[in-house]
DNA sequence: CTGAAAGCGCTTACAG
DNA sequence: CTGAAAGCGCTTACAG
């Protein structure tokens, strides 16, 4: 009976009889307990999925497409709180310890929690996010250096020759400098040290006010993120320069609302919807088989996408663009 | 021994037993088993939150807070599709009738879904968000009049005389509509119909766009909610016309990111993330002891924040503002 | 006050 | 091929 509710391949019984059971499914409208299954088979059906900020819509796009693919597979993914776990209060003990949860996932290289969700990434079948490659872990990540690569490119390309990088704590960030800085050596610019500004747009406002307002010349920006993008461009505006004439700016990361800034911003979009998606694929595969490694998700890549916060420089040289170009609006 | 660890108060024991049991506890890491637990108690712990768009910014903030309540109250939220619930797929018959969750917070009033978000509420306990009073569901919304109201009244006070909307699909919206209409009849003012825009930045864009295009000689915008007012922001720019110069534009709600526009959105803020929190608590009252009746959730009071996008005109009358009012940055 | 036993609804190994 | 029985880990009513 049960085997014919869960559709056992291996099982053979008279058509006569797995109809008379289906019948009776479809008029009682029966659906199995999910608590005793879960019981029996301890397997909950559940994937927490845990953010450090649920209001940054980035995650927002990726929590989507992960509930989603969770959906189609039979999960549904719980919300958490990273500060939460990491500290070890409660929520830990019951979600981990507890094995609330069949699989985790987990933002990390953010500057917070770090140690913290390594080891519960141990501990629970995980993927964990935006992390450096970690030993014993599942880590997965978007190719940032691809994408900070060109965002300063399309800004070199327009003629700009003193770029600034604006950047927040963790490992992302420090990745996405790297390649800033790598694309300027290549091109024989200097580089500037990033500006610390946030993973939030209040914060990267503040440190783009009190950059440009001791006196810096530089004539673009490359922000780490769209939230912070958003902070460079309100700070921008606020330190009593126009965009793109005075001060061009492009973000990593394409969020929706991108382009709907006035002047709309120039942005290289990342596949942070397939990563949602595949990381839910990939711990439900860890729930039956354990493994480490680190995925960077190339494909799709990262897109350039035009808008109105870049311009090509009246005396700046005019070369092909690197990435794949498009533009909206 | 399971009385100690549920800290049942009606049991006596003796100090040392309850001492050496607790130690044991602490020593093992016991956690009770949580499957265990549902299936004995016939409770899952799990709470359902079920949106139409995870990525709209105003429910980011009421789920990250009823995500802190509900976790405050050893409950967990998980995640689901109005849509699918909507549609009774395989989603509605595992959730609802297979009652993986003890309680369910849905959002309503947007125009889609109303009926069967209806059943769905009948089914389990719920709160339903946003619709109007409905025998039988226990029903939660904020302040909408009010804050249509005052919106209105600050572009009134402010010296303007040809003022509409942009609306969306549902009964939220026509609330506010509404009041927006009933401000500018008690001022002796002209109203317009609606501007059909939408939830999306993107619609409301194309509508608002539409509609100056089409000569419209309005020197104000009341938006339904800051996505709405982002679009028709970057619309009123696209339209060639200057904010606030031409149109002075205001926001009914006051997402994160209406500071860091340009120029910043004058908004009226409404406590979201309470609403989201006092759900939490009402639907976990709901589980014990069932109960219909609606709340509107007045207080904290809708506040005016003004901001860049709206300003007094040189001809206009000077008068009080009828709301609290504040300003930032 | 304390310990053993029953039962929540499922799945699976086993006997018929 | 089919049906009955055991057991997942808890909680609670009950016997001692």
């Amino acid at each position: 009976m049960s085997r014919i509710v869960n559709g056992d391949p291996t099982l053979r019984v008279r058509p006569e009889t797995r109809a008379s059971v289906e019948a009776a499914i479809d008029m009682l409208n029966y659906t199995p307990h999910p608590s005793a299954r879960a019981l029996r088979n301890a397997r909950t059906g559940l994937l927490g999925f845990a953010l450090n900020d649920v209001n940054d819509p980035i995650y927002a796009e990726m929590v989507e497409r992960a509930q989603v693919e969770a959906a189609q597979q039979n999960f549904s993914l719980i919300l958490l709180n990273t500060a939460e776990l990491a500290q070890r209060g409660e929520a830990f003990r019951e979600i981990v310890l507890g094995r609330r949860v069949d699989g985790l996932l987990i933002q990390s290289g953010l500057g917070s929690w770090e140690d913290a969700v390594q080891e519960i990434a141990r501990a629970v079948p995980s993927v964990v996010f935006g992390a450096d490659s970690l030993p014993g872990t599942r880590t997965m990540r978007l190719d940032d250096a691809r994408a900070a690569q060109i965002a300063t490119r399309h800004l070199i390309d327009a003629g700009h020759t003193s770029i600034a990088y604006v950047g927040a704590p963790g490992t992302s960030s420090e990745r996405r400098f790297s390649a800033y800085r790598a694309a300027l050596v290549d091109a024989g610019l200097p580089w500037l040290p990033a500006i610390d500004g946030g993973w939030t747009a209040d914060e990267s406002h503040e440190a783009t006010v009190r950059f440009l307002g001791s006196g810096a010349q530089v004539t673009a920006i490359v922000a780490v993120t769209t939230t912070a993008a958003l902070g460079a461009h309100s700070g921008i505006v606020a330190a009593g320069r126009r965009i793109p004439d005075d001060v061009a700016l492009v973000s990593i990361n394409d969020a929706w609302f991108a382009r709907h800034l006035n002047p709309p911003l120039t942005a290289v979009w990342l596949p942070l919807g397939d990563l949602g998606a595949l990381a839910v694929h990939e711990v439900i595969e860890q729930i039956t088989e354990p493994r480490d490694g680190e995925t960077v998700l190339t494909e799709p890549a990262p897109r350039l996408v035009v808008r109105g916060s870049t311009k090509t420089l009246a005396t700046g040289r005019k070369d092909d663009d690197p990435g794949g170009q498009a533009s909206d609006r």
